[in-house]
DNA sequence: CTGTCTTGGTTTACACCGTAAACCTTGCCT
DNA sequence: AGGCAAGGTTTACGGTGTAAACCAAGACAG
């Protein structure tokens, strides 16, 4: 039992409806994460903020990074939801659709989930070094949704997954250099974000 | 004077020649850099390294950040300079040509060198926070050199600022997962890199 | 020649970090 | 009642960037 009674976390998600010490660490870490950012985020402040001494937290997770990658299976979770989504509200059979809801809708929930884009696809591989490698591979099914598109339009399986995963590059390029404010902040951000998917769209398609 | 003698760079570069500690501070973290990358390197370190009390380093600059902001700098010029001899190598009026060249060799400038391209393109935001603006804005000189091309092949100045961002954006991409070692690592890395520049190259083409 | 100011450092200290090791308290089971 | 396991806490280590105080040597004015 903690020392001091811990606050709710202010958006709880399905995920932690139990009222075990995990739950309520990755509530409180979550909240973090969204409000400051992954480099917000510690140990000390994720105890304090629920009550508990820093180091209760490795009776539920054997090291910082685990936490961050339960955030990183979480939004990668979100991300495939929402991107399956975008999917159906398309044309099945209009390949350049499919992409380009697929591209437009990578691309947005990126900008719109800068902490959570962060903790999936900009850490730094020192903090992967202990990623489980079945949770690995789990998270390129994300990114087969790209590729499925292409193999669906009759590419071959070996090409398919060399556009897929060009695709996916180039429209991370855009996102990282955006939540990273790289870019020329008097350029047209809604030109640039067509132009890019434009770009990708067409570059998947030329792949065959 | 420092209370051990310092040993020398084993890379020294003509921009310290000087025997300053400015100079010594310079040649120390960028060897750290290159061997250990970013996060390897510490005020600590470097201060060791050179034989002098790690305080002393602030007689030079005012955080560890600036140090970072120098090397980034230099690798700036570096890519720069590449970038300007990929262009000398090609025929002036192939446009597509010199778009090719120029994305080819950015893209390969980064796979050799991850830890300079790091510093200038991967460092959290945070690290940038005090970076001085008139930087920023000659750093978008390299930048230049992509939209240049599509100015010379009649593009509007405007579509091809916007052109040129997305260009690099999607260069970027690519360059940042394979540091990260995010693809699979089955994947041929040729290919996909073949991909990602023709994509590039057709989009901004494309764009007008 | 002496006293003061400046330059270029060092020492010490603060507030943070992740986490290993030892310890303590409570409740269950035999 | 005795032992044990679960679920914590305390303490500690080695690391970080950097602010503040201090100190020694040289330049220079009176």
């Amino acid at each position: 039992m903690p020392l001091i009674s811990a606050q709710p976390s202010s958006t709880p998600l399905a995920s932690d409806a139990g009222n075990d010490l995990r739950s309520l660490i990755l509530a409180a870490s979550r909240d973090l994460l969204l409000a400051e950012g992954v480099d917000g985020l510690s140990m000390r402040k994720i105890a304090h903020k629920i009550g508990y001494s820093p180091t209760a937290l490795y009776l539920h997770f054997p090291h910082k990074d685990a936490i961050l990658h339960a955030h990183l299976d979480e939004g990668l979770g979100m991300l495939h939801r929402t991107l399956e989504e975008a999917l159906t509200a398309v044309d099945a059979a209009d390949t350049d659709a499919r992409l380009r809801a697929l591209a437009e809708t990578y691309v947005r929930w990126g900008e719109a989930n800068p902490a959570r884009y962060e903790v999936m696809f900009l850490l730094h591989p020192r903090h992967m070094e202990r990623y489980p490698p079945e949770k690995f591979r789990m998270a390129r099914r994300t990114l087969d949704l790209f590729s499925d598109v292409l193999v669906d339009a009759g590419f071959s399986a070996e090409v398919a997954r060399v556009a897929g995963s060009a695709a996916w590059a180039q429209l991370h390029g855009f996102v990282a250099l955006q939540i990273a404010r790289r870019f020329d902040v008097r350029l047209p951000a809604d030109a640039l974000r067509q132009t890019v998917v434009d770009s990708v769209v067409r570059g998947a398609l030329a792949a065959r």
